[in-house]
DNA sequence: CCACACGCTTACCTCGAGGTAAGTCCCTTA
DNA sequence: TAAGGGACTTACCTCGAGGTAAGCGTGTGG
């Protein structure tokens, strides 16, 4: 597959339309390993999140095809999360960001600093 | 170096958090090979894009050590604008964002399909 | 009979990213 | 004298992501 500037800019745009998003790569990282989690077990596991969003960002993975969702008809509900093979297929590339971001020259990135210090 | 669940996310958040922006990957992969670009280059690359808006994105992306901004004292004023060295190694993580993406079972991603259809 | 767990859904609000339009400063050329 | 190029800066507005709070439907335990 060939690229030009914009269609290549086009294409990673479009894969951070999908990482994007408060809660989705907490949500990513509860799952890589072939975890799977119930809706609760994540709400609990994630503090901070409201059942909205977690539900709101959980559907779109799934729209995205990277999480998958199975029901359990039973009551109580119980609804299980996993990745699909595509999503778990993320690794290395998200690997591959945190080591470009593990080289940073010290000095510089103020603003990731800031946002470390969560300014 | 060694990453929890959670610190791994916030490390993938904090490299979202430095290319997500309406223009940044635009102005990117302007920029990738090296290349030295003056404003008003960039500006005409870029169809759709105001100053305000390539100023506020070019300043980021400098604040976070990846573009360069060199200032040539004279009348017009000429400002040139290059990756540092650490942005252009930026290219093999956004190759394997792409990779990823290629991989997409062709019947999933809907979301994707209706981003690049523009809705 | 009431409360609770579970997995949602709905209504409402806030705040900041991004857009538009205009202004600024300085020198050059017609 | 006027116009224009270059690189910004400023004021103002809009719209949607994300937050809060509450409601819903259904079966089980006390």
């Amino acid at each position: 597959m060939a690229y030009t500037p914009e269609s290549a800019a086009q294409g990673v745009q479009n894969v951070i339309r999908v990482l994007e998003g408060r809660w989705k790569l907490v949500i990513l990282f509860q799952l890589f390993g072939g975890q799977v989690r119930r809706f609760s077990d994540l709400e609990r596991a994630i503090p901070g999140v409201s059942q909205k969003m977690l539900i709101q960002q959980l559907r779109q993975l799934e729209a995205d095809g990277v999480v998958a969702r199975i029901v359990h008809h039973q009551v109580p509900p119980k609804v299980e999360y996993r990745l699909t093979e595509w999503g778990q297929s993320l690794c290395p590339a998200l690997d591959a960001l945190l080591s470009w971001a593990e080289q940073a020259p010290c000095e510089l990135g103020p603003r990731l600093v800031q946002a470390v210090r969560g300014d």
